[in-house]
DNA sequence: CGTAAATATTTACGGCGTAAATACTGGAGG
DNA sequence: CCTCCAGTATTTACGCCGTAAATATTTACG
């Protein structure tokens, strides 16, 4: 007779649960909530069960990893390149931004899994499909990672939706020795004023995408 | 009578030295290796006596952050938009590759001190001061500071140098299920053929102020 | 010198990842 | 049905972590 709290009948583990628990637990409570000890308690489980389905820790969080990386939309092949690395860049994007642990995740771990190799594979395809030679299909490929990746952190790090910007940046505003940062104050008045018009992501990479299609044609 | 066993004579500590001393072992060996009680054993101390001079880890990480912050060299005054940008940028990225563990902290942790403020404040001056009208001067800050985090992210997090880069791609590339990604692999042997020509990030910033420049010229 | 303030140490607590040993359980073969 | 085994879960333990609280030491000043 097991002794089963929660309501869900004991349902042997496996790793996608495993996995699927350590995102649902990182998505609600952040990178810092997720030990392999409070994942046990949210499945119903000692800690070390966990090491049944999963490696070590690293190996979860790279599980994590790839699953998001699945969650990516990719469009059919043979799409324009401009159309194709725009939507997979904006669904990248989301994707990290879905996860607000993931980013940090992305950049630091090496080891890819299927689906970012896929990811890559793809996205590199086309680009070359598209006639872009080596050196600029490499540096636009890169360009636009950059951009993805930097906006995502970016935007994790700092709360520029209304409500949490206004938490923060009205009291700081009246506060300390910003005086002497005119334009700084600016920018965060801008910041509160203009809600974040969430297409600041998109407008960095029609700049790189503009860029990138002026030196292929060009060349 | 003080036991000092290192070479140093006890000097008491202060705020700064705590600080640096965070800053040349989080160089040396890792975020990870910086804890209260590895850094107060650099220091020839226990940790707590560490809390003398700093409130908690996160008044440490914030110092240092502060400190790297103060080694971006900043253009002086009424420089040639364009210049300042790109100086200034190349800088700030400059120090984000020196210090490895310092890009994760500058897109985490929102605490602004003075050096990271006038950082701020002077680049959105020199812009505002360029005739960038202010919704292009937020849209094109923020397109820049992107690229600075995002490129030193990934530069960080995968290996490109020459020596790393061979470690770890070649055996990769002879094994697995790497076959199924062929534009993958053609970019993983591109990166290992040109070992990371250096400019990969100028590249990327020169493609966004190319676009500044036409949209503020154009508009 | 004497004493208060600044600085350092000791001890303790609850949390972490995970190795090793142990216990449980559900299904296959007799 | 019983047995046995492989897969799964638990227990215990170790050495780390950040830091609160109490204590000891050193330094600086009247």
């Amino acid at each position: 007779m097991s002794k089963r709290s929660s309501a869900e009948q004991r349902v042997t583990l496996n790793r996608h649960l495993v996995i699927e628990a350590g995102i649902r637990l990182a998505d609600a409570e952040g990178a810092d909530a997720l030990s392999m000890r409070r994942l046990g308690r949210e499945l119903g489980v000692e800690a070390m069960a966990l090491y049944n389905h999963v490696d070590n820790k690293d190996d979860l969080l790279d599980g994590m990893i790839e699953r998001a990386a699945e969650e990516i939309e990719l469009p059919e092949d043979g799409a324009d390149w401009r159309e194709f690395a725009r939507r997979r860049a904006v669904s990248a994007h989301d994707v990290l931004m879905r996860h607000p642990w993931l980013p940090a995740l992305w950049t630091a771990r090496i080891t890819l899994g299927p689906a970012r190799m896929r990811y890559m594979d793809r996205a590199l395809r086309n680009l070359r499909e598209s006639g872009f030679p080596p050196d600029l299909l490499d540096s636009g490929y890169h360009a636009v990672e950059n951009h993805i990746v930097g906006h995502a952190m970016q935007a994790i790090g700092f709360p520029l939706d209304a409500e949490e910007m206004r938490e923060l940046g009205e009291p700081l505003l009246r506060s300390s020795p910003l005086a002497e940062y005119p334009d700084l104050v600016a920018h965060i008045r801008h910041h509160l004023e203009h809600p974040s018009r969430g297409d600041a992501f998109e407008f960095g990479l029609d700049l790189i995408l503009d860029g990138l299609e002026r030196l292929r044609d060009g060349s």
